[in-house]
DNA sequence: ATGGCGCGCGCAGCGCGA
């Protein structure tokens, strides 16, 4: 099984990349976020007629997640319970034996704003949900943009970044927090290159020039985690006109 | 890297993302 995540800024723009990406790549299940739209003008007909089913959960300007399947995902949740959350962030439904998360993390902004608190409160219900739903799913992939880079390896300038948004202690032990309930970081069950990001600034050539954090992750249940067989960062998108600012990351299951 | 880009909204220029 192949599992993939993308944050497409934009599931309008981006949607000939998403088709191309669809067909060159196959993946089984793909979580994408940022799809900006809402679900009356969700392109329903153009992903099944890829071949795929969506389920959705949008909103106007800001946000989305979708989850799109080659079978038809049952018992979707689309919000973290208990957390009282007007933004579409949660996107949860089973496909096969697999209970799949789709996830979009709040950016924070920067250290001490309110949206950075909103963040903080966010994953730290995120970890106590994930601590019941790996009790009912052995079988459980958490796949989204995080919002956080996890280690100084997953920054192209940690001096730089040193405390700032998507770097900052307080984020990245909430990040340890979801790995210490057994969930595994399918990027690095694995040897990867250095300088292994998934999202790059649309300014200063910062893809070029491999300016990049590592913030698109798929978390693995340990039952899922034994059956990884791959996992890695597709830049190809990337490359292409008019891109998304993030890169897809796929793992591969046996 | 820190203004610099790209998105939505809506028709100018701003809020937001990361």
């Amino acid at each position: 099984m192949k599992l993939a995540t993308w944050n497409v800024n934009s599931l309008k723009v981006r949607l000939p990349h998403l088709m191309d990406w669809l067909a060159t790549r196959q993946p089984d299940v793909l979580c994408l976020q940022e799809t900006k739209t809402e679900d009356a003008n969700f392109p329903l007909a153009e992903i099944e007629s890829a071949g795929y089913r969506a389920l959705h959960a949008g909103q106007k300007t800001y946000n989305g997640v979708a989850l799109l399947a080659r079978e038809a995902a049952t018992d979707p949740v689309m919000a973290i319970p208990g957390f009282d959350d007007a933004q579409k962030r949660v996107l949860a439904a089973t496909v096969g034996d697999t209970r799949v998360i789709c996830l979009y993390v709040p950016n924070g902004q920067s250290v001490g704003s309110d949206k950075y608190y909103y963040k903080l409160d966010w994953l730290d219900a995120l970890i106590a949900w994930l601590a019941e739903e790996l009790k009912r799913y052995p079988r459980l992939a958490v796949l989204g943009d995080y919002n956080i880079a996890p280690e100084d390896r997953d920054v192209h300038d940690p001096g730089v970044w040193a405390g700032q948004v998507l770097v900052s202690e307080e984020e990245r032990t909430r990040f340890r927090a979801l790995l210490a309930l057994g969930l595994k970081d399918a990027f690095r069950l694995f040897d990867q290159p250095e300088g292994s990001y998934s999202w790059w600034d649309y300014r200063m050539a910062a893809f070029r020039r491999n300016l990049g954090l590592r913030i698109d992750h798929i978390l693995l249940s340990p039952a899922l985690a034994e059956r990884c067989t791959a996992c890695e960062i597709d830049t190809a998108p990337r490359k292409l006109e008019r891109p998304s600012d993030h890169a897809p990351v796929i793992a591969l299951l046996d």
